[in-house]
DNA sequence: ATCGTCCATCGTCGAATTGCGATTAATTGA
DNA sequence: TCAATTAATCGCAATTCGACGATGGACGAT
């Protein structure tokens, strides 16, 4: 079975799990840097190489870092293409914390539609 | 004019000062007890008061500590009711950041809509 | 072969987070 | 008045984060 079912009655467990997994990924889009880096290859979409350096303005090696948290949390992903390496965002895994957050901002009641 | 235009083509200082916001936003959320506070409050739309104590399972004084987290970031409100105080949720402070992820997550590629 | 570029990793530092128990404050109830 | 309830706050550890420079590895070009 499709494991957990969002948005409406979970079990308490299970909203702990997702919890947890949620956490993470907003943990991972919750610095300036990273969102920056999100936002840009949201925009050019193409993927980028050391650009991303200059754009946010940070040493390479902490870029580099805030890259491998990002990767890391699944919301981008980096093709070597050898000198260089090629990012681009990976916006299926953003869902389930952009799904969350339209159920609360979306309805200021959730309708309990099954049960 | 109307401060930012969320969503297209936005001048880089006012990226930065975007994402530094929406960073603060991300960083309340990105913590299991946190995203259980927002959704217990969004389930119970009625505010609670001590009972989330219980539900999150940690001390006291930590769960104390990530309302206060919460309800700086503006994401809940805090009404004193003389022993208690009843918590809520506020949508609308999370909807900077769900606006983001819809659009990261809904359009492979941002149409110019209104610009 | 040597240099330059691009990127990841390591070590380090200070700062921030997370968690807890203990304490304090404000009220309600006995 | 005295105890119980509910929250906030104060230390205090342990851990994690953020940033950086330095280093090293993997190419491409000269």
């Amino acid at each position: 079975m499709p494991a957990v079912k969002l948005s409406t009655r979970l079990a308490p467990a299970a909203v702990q799990e997702d919890s947890e997994s949620l956490a993470l990924l907003a943990k991972a889009l919750a610095h300036p840097a990273r969102l920056g880096i999100v936002r840009l290859l949201h925009e050019k979409q193409t993927c980028i190489g050391c650009d991303i350096v200059d754009q946010i303005g940070l040493a390479q090696s902490t870029t580099s870092e805030h890259l491998r948290i990002l990767k890391s949390a699944g919301i981008i992903t980096g093709e070597i293409e050898r000198p260089r390496v090629c990012y681009s965002l990976n916006p299926a895994a953003l869902e389930p914390l952009s799904e969350l957050l339209q159920e609360v901002t979306g309805a200021p009641r959730a309708r309990k539609k099954t049960a």
